[in-house]
DNA sequence: AACGTTACTGGAAACGTTTTCATAAACTGA
DNA sequence: TCAGTTTATGAAAACGTTTCCAGTAACGTT
């Protein structure tokens, strides 16, 4: 049996086919005696409307999509489901799309857009430091940018952004562990872009160093990829390079994971040997032994966030935004004072 | 500027509508020199065909739909990424749906899939043991069952699944502990319904408890929901009630690390007073201190089975099948024999 | 040379909506 | 009572494709 339309509803109700279609939309000109026997028909026969004829009239889908650079990460896997489940809370569909290899991440941004027709598009990660005026309008539909660095020079009308303050969070991680008595601290950061989230971290990794008049070392740096496994490989690198540390802030949860199995295969015991702190508070972080000290990223509230001020837009009720959420160390078992 | 239509690049290239659209979906019956003129009009205009106009007139979509049920897992969540990429090199979109509270998982399957026009829905958890032949048809099309308990019962081509041997993988995590000596095994595990994962896990367990004439007993169970919290919890709990415990098998990863916490907040050591055995083997596995023993499940080769099976259906190449993944277990540091 | 095939091609009718426009009915106020 | 307004409605024209159908040109076959 075909599915009906709105024709067919139509008939059924005894009215014509622009009366439906205003019932369906919620149109207020519509008699309520009229409308009542139309809500009738449409609950008795089960009627869907047709989202592509939608889709064609209005030139325009209910489709967001969220678009994930990088590699698994678990901290994006958790924004992406809040933010779906509020998305479909305000009648809209997440479209998904992971790590594109365009060259430049605005590129396969307006290509995602383009081809699936996307009311709106959501970044999670991804460098978008060059950024300018004329490719943000190109793009065509509103542009969120969650929990990744931004450029700051840009007219604040033309995309949103939900982040933290990194810099200093990465200040006060550092200075949490000068506080307990450590000089000696090595970071393990990440990508070699300008802009990139590792590159501000380590600025204020390196701000915390100077404000307390603490030389830093080329030997204390090691660089990985947000995984377990360049973590590890990192903080063993750290481990041949300069023997003499007394703690390590790397820059996500995962990587201080990975450094803590380096670090314990050289026999070392954290925090007794050496102090770890990481970054983000995934929910691991808590259950990690020893329960990892790190900076709390609020990932339900930035989801939430970022979902809501998509929805505010596209409802058109409210226009652009720039949101940033505290952060909070969380000190838990792997540091101590020396 | 407007995008340009169809009609358009018909005009610009001195052509008909339906020769354009011969070209753009590669029908063979065009000449090739017209078939050339028109792709270099498309390409030089960057020409993309409005999808909304095709779903209308095909009448279906290029989106299928993923399912999941139950609260963030990392388990999960690396399938969906691995899935989505396999699925959009083939050509198609993923819309994602989490956490749906139907009443039944099979009608939010149905709505899903109504109301996105998709072409395919995969599932990821949730209970279908109820699930008729006439359920199954009602959806219109293929869907798949990954990482799943299905029925058994049914009509071998009503739909895919991709799975492990949960009971046997079950047992053999259970006979390992056996094998080293313990008697006394906890077990945490999930659920109530017939045929939850959960449950065929647990009898895997049992199985292997009688075949080693083991007596069961009832304080060794306790019941969690896939997440750290209520592994914790549950090996709380598990830790009241039965103080001889040597061994404990949780049926996630997860669980198994919630179950450490509660486990070292009791001043016990991982393995020396009590040994741990998980399953799933997710990444933070191998990088838990102690380095998690576990079940392997392929996650990789089950997503990319998945999406490959749906991709086949959907072009039409072949039909369903199901297909079961050999675990293996992999020995690291959390068991030891005694 | 006349015919049937085959290989290409374009016109036009759908697909199921939304929205504009026209119109009928019901109300308003003098 | 009647023009003017408001309210409620339906008919029909889009939206941008795909595909059926008909038609032309080129080609072999007799």
């Amino acid at each position: 049996m075909r599915n009906l339309n709105i024709k067919d509803i139509a008939k059924l109700a005894g009215v014509g086919v622009s009366t439906v279609s205003r019932v369906i939309n919620q149109h207020s000109d519509v008699k309520d005696e009229t409308r009542e026997r139309v809500l009738e028909v449409i609950a008795k026969y089960n009627y869907i409307p047709n989202n592509s004829a939608r889709n064609l009239k209005r030139s325009e889908t209910m489709d967001v999509g969220i678009l994930i650079k990088g590699m698994y990460n678990p901290f994006f896997a958790h924004m992406i489901e809040s933010i779906e489940k509020k998305l479909s809370y305000a009648g809209y569909s997440a479209v998904i799309h992971y790590n594109i290899e365009a060259t430049k991440d605005i590129d396969a941004a307006f290509e995602f857009i383009m081809e699936k027709k996307l009311k709106g598009i959501i970044c999670l990660g991804g460098d978008f430091d060059q950024l300018t005026d004329k490719e943000i309008e190109r793009l065509g539909v509103p542009m969120i940018m969650a929990s990744t660095e931004i450029p700051e020079l840009l007219n604040k009308n033309l995309f949103s952004s939900v982040i933290i303050d990194n810099e200093e969070a990465a200040k006060s991680a550092t200075e949490f562990l000068i506080e307990r008595g450590h000089r000696k601290i090595g970071i393990i950061t990440s990508g070699d872009q300008d802009m990139s989230i590792g590159t501000i971290r380590t600025r204020g990794y390196i701000k915390a160093l100077e404000e307390n008049k603490i030389e830093k070392n080329d030997n204390y740096f090691e660089v990985g990829a947000y995984t377990f496994e360049t973590g590890y490989e990192a903080m063993k690198r750290l481990l041949e390079k300069a023997d003499d540390l007394t703690a390590v802030f790397a820059i996500s949860d995962v990587m201080a994971i990975g450094a803590a199995k380096a670090i314990g295969e050289k026999g070392l015991n954290i925090p007794n040997d050496i102090s770890v702190i990481g970054f983000d508070d995934i929910d691991y972080a808590a259950f990690f032994n020893p329960a990892l000290t790190t900076i709390h990223q609020p990932v339900e509230e930035i989801a939430f966030a970022t979902a809501e001020i998509m929805v505010g837009i596209l409802d058109e009720r409210q226009s652009h935004q720039h949101m940033v959420f505290p952060t909070e160390i969380i000190e838990r078992s792997s540091c101590k004072t020396i």
